[in-house]
DNA sequence: CACCCGATTATCT
DNA sequence: GATAATCGGGTGT
């Protein structure tokens, strides 16, 4: 039996709930390549949540504009942007009402299957280094403008999200990063596996060093 | 390993 | 014309 696929109830809530959910399940990336179809997959391990008009870190705070479109439509659409002229971040619009708007940005994937495609598609060896950042996993998992505000909930799609039956014991949260404004909630999701008194940060997610100031959620 | 900085372009004012 | 939800290479410790 696969598991199950994350439909649209799931990503019609507050973008800082389903953030924090989504830590811990599958991405899938299905690919044609040479005549077959290759399934790249791993384990979200960060996430961060952006909101609306009282997030001024939001790229919705300033209202509709027809790059962020996406994020004032329904939940479960595929935000694409294009950011400091190199890379590619990966987001999925997810907000409670028709009236709201946000995303949540996947900024770091633990790789479980393709990864030798993923290698190739970073010119990348080392695991560590494959999918630890919205840039990177972007690139390992060929996600690009072309996505942009495609539907991930359905089997059909060329992009979804799986429940995990395995799923870790902890997340915690953080800051968020990379921002200028709106620098202080704890919107920054991270896997962890807690053990008795102590918490263990996955080893994937980006930016080790701005990990030290965490709660547990 | 920590810090710093340049690259490079779509998008919005 | 300014800005940016980043990355990787270079330098110094």
């Amino acid at each position: 039996m696969t598991a199950k696929i994350l439909k649209r109830p799931f990503f019609e809530r507050d973008s800082h709930v389903v953030a924090k959910e989504l830590v811990g399940k599958y991405l899938v990336r299905k690919l044609g390549r040479d005549g077959k179809i290759l399934k790249l997959s791993g384990i979200i391990v960060e996430t961060e949540a952006y909101g609306y008009i009282d997030d001024q870190a939001s790229h919705a705070f300033i209202g509709l504009t027809k790059r962020n479109s996406v994020m004032f439509g329904r939940g479960g659409f595929i935000y694409v942007y294009f950011t400091y002229g190199n890379h590619y971040c990966f987001n999925i619009s997810a907000h409670a009402s028709a009236v709201n708007a946000g995303a949540i940005l996947i900024r770091a994937i633990e790789p479980v299957n393709g990864v030798e495609q993923m290698k190739e598609f970073r010119s990348e060896n080392e695991l560590l280094n494959l999918a630890s950042g919205p840039g990177k996993l972007t690139q390992a998992f060929c996600i690009n403008a072309k996505h942009n505000g495609c539907d991930v909930t359905n089997h059909n799609s060329d992009i979804y999200f799986q429940e995990n039956q395995n799923q870790s014991n902890a997340v915690i949260c953080t800051k968020r990063i990379g921002i200028r404004k709106d620098t202080d909630r704890y919107w920054r999701f991270l896997l962890a596996n807690k053990e008795g008194d102590n918490i263990y940060i996955n080893k994937y997610v980006s930016k080790k060093k701005e990990n030290q100031d965490y709660k547990i959620c």
